[in-house]
DNA sequence: TGTACATCAGTGAACGCGCGTTCACTGATGTAC
DNA sequence: TGTACATCAGTGAACGCGCGTTCACTGATGTAC
């Protein structure tokens, strides 16, 4: 390794730090992330921080898509793990859900309210589709076993052109009128979840909330075809 | 009307517009309400604020009581407005949406992020309830026009148990493996809801949301019995 | 290998601004006799 | 009806604190000849 290749890695460090320490802070102060909180944590000073990132956007930025990575990694190392279908969907969804109840302010960060005077730039799209994506691949797989046997009502109208427009952009595989229940399906994952973490289900569903949720994803699988 | 009374009309009427202003303030900054900036745009001393709201959080408190309890009546009026079951599911999910629409920040504030620092207390509680009963009256009524064959499936283990006691607790005449099935299609309004506002549909379904809420908010009300 | 120069992380002070809450106070309105 | 007193909305200054960002700078590290 060469000296160029050492300061590098030095503030690959440095950088990866104040994103640890900012997601601390996230965890704490929700997303009203104080960049100045962060040069304190670090012992450094403020204008320190401007070395790694240009503005707090930037931070921001940074750190939903670390969250949209991770939480997209952890759905398609469940997808690998299970050959059925049917149990494959409901596996992401769990590895879903872990993720996070291990990580609520980064799942607040990313499927929450928006961060006030926010604007997400492009370069979170593609992160963000990661877990519609590991769905996807249960349904696919399930079209290819044979397994899908009966299908969701039909869309109708133009939102149903509008799936027909999604299943040929991305090439999934998945017909129209499944890309639908997919995305039901996705839109009800981050509805169980978001409601858990941000307390809809207080004094109903205390006990036994992983119960409920499978309940529910299972259901969203036969919706988008997986019985 | 004596005079005590007017003064207690006009501390009423000063207290609604503080809300209101407020509420223009939540729409531009969030969460993040600042009771000043309240004081500023009425053109009176900050300190003066105090005379109707004993800290920010009680003020954030009222409005989010006033929130529950807007949709909470859009949702009632909805229900109203129709005699068969399922319709007036479909109707009172669409209710729900539109205010949601029309006030997306005050449905951020009751049912986005928790806004960091404040600890909602009990008073919120009860206006909390007022969707998910309307929801239920419907499969109530699905009950009794004998328009309920179909059951979903029937909730294994705890969480079954959790439903029965949530059934008789609130007494509201439908039996446990359905009020989960009215559980699992409130949260799933609120995930397409959220979905919907806070960004997760952009890119994927952007012409006919209204279409791609319907079709799901159908097979809600069919996974409650509603076929 | 040695030296002159360029790069760049980090400093500390400053700008201009914001916040929630408290406190002693003024002055108008309402109440009791 | 008149007067003394109590209530209470609103003021303005202050406390003690926070913030994002800029700027001229120091000093260590890396690069080119």
């Amino acid at each position: 390794m060469n000296a160029a290749n050492l300061r590098a890695r030095v503030r690959a460090e440095m950088t990866e730090e104040i994103k640890q320490v900012a997601l601390r802070h996230l965890a704490t102060d929700g997303a009203n992330l104080s960049l100045r909180a962060v040069a304190r944590d670090l012992g450094m000073a403020s204008s320190a921080v401007y070395r790694y990132f240009a503005s707090r956007d930037d931070l921001l930025t940074a750190l939903i898509i670390d969250a949209y990575d991770a939480v997209g990694e952890a759905a398609e190392k469940a997808a690998a793990s299970q050959a059925d279908p049917v149990e494959r969907w409901v596996t992401i969804t769990h590895a879903v859900r872990d993720w996070a109840i291990a990580n609520p302010h980064k799942w607040a960060l990313i499927y929450g309210s928006p961060v006030p005077g926010y604007q997400a730039p492009q370069d979170t799209v593609v992160p963000a589709t990661r877990v519609i994506f590991a769905l996807a691949g249960a349904v696919q797989a399930g079209l290819a076993t044979g397994r899908i046997t009966e299908v969701p009502p039909q869309p109708a109208g133009r939102f149903g052109e509008e799936m027909a427009a999604v299943a040929e952009q991305f090439g999934t595989g998945v017909p129209p009128h499944l890309v639908g229940g997919v995305m039901s399906g996705f839109i009800h994952l981050c509805g169980a979840i978001s409601g858990e973490l941000f307390g809809q289900l207080n004094n109903t569903i205390d006990e036994d909330r992983e119960g409920f949720f499978e309940w529910q994803m299972r259901a969203a699988a036969a919706f988008a075809g997986l019985a």
